[in-house]
DNA sequence: TCTGGGGTCCTAGGACCC
DNA sequence: TCTGGGGTCCTAGGACCC
């Protein structure tokens, strides 16, 4: 492959610094976002909140308790969805091939760019200013000559950071590296590395790749490429990439509780909120996976094909109900939820879509009352019994396309 | 007073088939 | 008396990312 120049850029404790820009009195004090309810989670912890240990994914007591004098704020996920559109907007300007990878971060490749905009570092200062200009918050850039050494540049230096990792320092800067610093390695896989003797790239690089094979198998072919620095992957656009494969939603109840009743309520919820996305989207399920998290946190799926393609709400939500008749539930239920696995509606042979003319239309009327009006205003009766939501924005969310969070 | 929600990909065991 | 070996599909679980 010939030589590529990649930039990944991540913005800089995205939520908290929107929060800290529409609201200065929060400028100078610890702000960690939230979702809803007492059962949510810090979602972005600002750096002066960090450095009292308040971290993503931790409860708000816990963080109350490192950082007594923290200001929760309330996540606002449609300025937070409206920021990270504007900020790809200043990235297209730069490079039609960019690669959103979460609300607050994205992959470009400028390999073509040079030319016009100058060299790699000068491209990187030139949108680090733009964002800054346009939204009044602060990015870090790493460069490399693919996704996997930018990315690891973009952590290496932040907040503000612009870090360039040349083809030729490489294998420098990876021979002393943890393993778990690489996008990929989590603490599992760093675990059973480091059980192994394993700690560093450079060791992990040298490791013979049968030893890897035979403890990882495909994986282990993958790590000793990541060790090396080695990624062919392209920076794929949205068109570009691959169809999405599933639509999900799930909640944590504002209390565990084993009423069927009041569960079937919350799957009624959670049909439509999927069905309504696959059918904005041309999206029909082939199979859908219930999900429980039992109060203890042990959490199961049991899942069936749908008999046909469909995106129909009650389909959907019937099929549920047979999923969660054929489960005993051995304790009290903290978080319910379902999954299907989707393909394209004109995939779909036409005769085993199941499509009722009028019903098609009834659902796209509501659709749109509800895209007009917002989620929930025309609904079915069992939904409305059901309430609370955690409300916590996903960062597997996408500017266009299928995925999704609740932007209200 | 603990511990969100949205995805993708891989593995492994049993069924089933040739 | 000894007892195939693939391959694929289905399902559940788990690792990883933000
Ligand atoms: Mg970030």
């Amino acid at each position: 492959m010939a030589a590529r120049t990649i930039l990944h850029i991540d913005m800089d404790a995205f939520f908290a610094s929107i929060e800290q820009r529409r609201n200065p009195a929060l400028r100078s004090r610890p702000v960690a976002v939230i979702g809803r309810g007492h059962r949510t989670v810090i979602t972005t912890a600002s750096y002066h909140a960090r450095r009292y240990g308040v971290r993503t994914g931790m409860n708000i007591y816990e963080a109350r308790r490192l950082c007594p004098q923290v200001v929760f704020v309330k996540a606002n996920n449609r300025i937070y969805t409206d920021t990270s559109r504007r900020i790809l907007a200043i990235l297209e300007g730069f490079s039609p091939k960019i690669e959103p990878f979460s609300i607050d971060e994205a992959f470009i490749d400028v390999t073509g760019s040079t030319s016009l905009f100058g060299t790699p570092r000068t491209i990187a200062l030139s949108i680090k200013k733009r964002i800054r200009e346009e939204t009044g918050l602060g990015s870090s850039v790493g460069i490399g000559p693919n996704k996997l050494m930018a990315k690891l540049a973009s952590s290496m230096q932040k907040p503000d950071g612009l870090v360039l990792i040349e083809e030729g320092e490489v294998r420098s800067v990876l021979e002393r590296l943890p393993v778990e610093r690489l996008c990929g390695i989590g603490r599992k896989l760093a675990g059973r590395l480091n059980a192994m003797g394993i700690r560093t790239c450079g060791q992990l690089a040298d490791c013979p790749a049968g030893i890897l094979k035979s403890s990882f198998g495909m994986t282990g072919e993958r790590l000793k490429l990541m060790a090396q620095g080695i990624d062919t992957s392209p920076v794929a656009s949205v068109e570009e990439q691959e169809r999405t494969r599933s639509v999900g939603h799930s909640i944590t109840l504002p209390r565990n509780t084993s009423d069927t009743k009041t569960l079937k309520a919350y799957l009624l919820r959670l049909s439509e909120k999927v069905c309504s996305r696959a059918r904005k989207h041309g999206l029909a399920g082939t199979r859908l996976i219930l999900t429980v998290r039992y109060s203890d946190f042990h959490t199961f799926t049991r899942s069936r094909p749908l008999p046909c393609p469909t995106n129909d709400t009650r389909a959907v939500y019937l099929h549920a109900l047979r999923i969660m008749d054929s489960i005993e539930l051995k304790k009290a239920v903290r978080l319910i939820g379902i999954a299907m696995d989707v393909l394209a509606r004109h995939l779909c042979q036409e005769s085993l879509f199941e499509e009722d003319r009028r019903r098609t239309d009834l659902l796209r009327a509501m659709d749109t009352v509800n895209e007009s009006f917002g989620e929930f205003t025309l609904t079915w009766g069992t939904i409305l019994e059901s309430r609370g939501e955690t409300g916590v924005i996903s960062p597997s969310w996408r500017p266009t396309g299928a995925r999704n969070i609740d932007e209200t």
